[in-house]
DNA sequence: ATGTTTCCACCTAGGTGAAAACTT
DNA sequence: AAGTTTTCACCTAGGTGGAAACAT
């Protein structure tokens, strides 16, 4: 049997934003991640097929909020403790044979985050997370038996240095220019000498 | 045993093409075809894993030219019978749920047409095509045993509407006209006056 | 002559944070 | 007062046919 390792492709970015605190903006349309999650695999089976799924998970029961540093809410203003479970969601929806998984990186691009319920219902592409709530992204390996006819979990993959908070609007303004000299689709921001509102 | 039945979500619009003669601009690399290939499927299994493969084939060993209206070339132009099995390709490797095939469209949207054959060798979303040559595309539709592990085939779908002739620079005008007013990507076109060049 | 390649203006499509308006 | 929603200018990314240059 193999030893399977998975491994975060975008590690190096994940760990600056990490070192000042990483915020996600969410809305109710939905709003892309930044940095991205793309996974890279080895010791899989080349042959065998692998269902992965994505899950937004909370790292504990507060609510936070930013006061110069973020710290947890008073117990009062936490969220109630039987909804923890929905912020959870299965992504990706297909198998994937071993060998494709082993040769490129897995990049989760195609979901986004909303503070809305409604927008995320039945959904396969759109996590529901709570504003100045902190989540970590959970990767599960399963692998398909041809018999019986089962998923077996193979691996879990959760890295500390995605961690994050969701808000609707960035707390920390080092998170903002990090952000924008980071993110290519916020360029416009970067010499506002230029710009006009 | 259900029947399967497969049908072309888009037929409207190819069939407006095809009866004024569908041409389809390649590259070195890689165009887009327009109108989309959109199919539609009843009849499957719900539980039943597909392979679903899209191939372009030559309909005849013509080589075609266009003076005024299409007509076969001479015999001595014709590309070497040896290669006509060239330009077929698989596509889209992946294995599709029954009851996800039939409840959403499946959209080709990913691959392009290339008359490089090197851009092509390898990849599962570009096909080598040769100019002024007439193709059709075809839909094939394997199930996935689980016992014997193997893919057997249960329908082909072949439209005759959607026979088209591949080429570097449109022949027709009327193709041209249809293309722009069509293609929301062509609406720079659809007002000459404007336009600069 | 005939067909191909390259470059381009002009689009579609959609991902950013800022700022102002709004809500509670 | 604190957090959310809306709108927007400004980007990235990339799909069009035209026209001129190029190739054979």
């Amino acid at each position: 049997m193999n030893h399977i390792s998975i491994s975060l492709v975008t590690e190096p970015i994940w760990e600056k934003f990490d070192a000042i605190g990483t915020e996600m903006i969410i809305n109710k349309v939905g709003r892309k991640m930044f940095p991205k999650l793309e996974y890279a695999f080895k010791g899989l089976h080349p042959d065998g097929r692998y269902k992965i799924t994505l899950k937004l998970v909370r790292v504990d029961e507060n609510r936070w909020k930013y006061c110069g540093r973020w710290m947890p809410a008073s117990r009062g203003e936490q969220f109630p403790m039987e909804t923890i479970a929905l912020p959870y969601g299965e992504r990706e929806d297909r198998f994937y044979i071993g060998s494709d998984l082993m040769k490129e990186v897995l990049v989760f691009d195609g979901f986004k985050m909303t503070n809305n319920n409604e927008q995320a219902k039945g959904r396969l592409d759109m996590f529901h997370v709570l504003s100045m709530h902190k989540y970590v992204p959970v990767l599960t390996i399963q692998q398909q038996q041809d018999y019986p006819n089962v998923l077996v979990p193979v691996a879990v993959y959760r890295n500390p240095k995605t961690t994050f908070i969701a808000v609707t609007c960035y707390q920390n303004d080092e998170v903002t220019k990090m952000k924008v000299s980071q993110n290519p689709f916020a360029k416009g921001f970067r010499d506002k000498s230029g710009r006009k509102r």
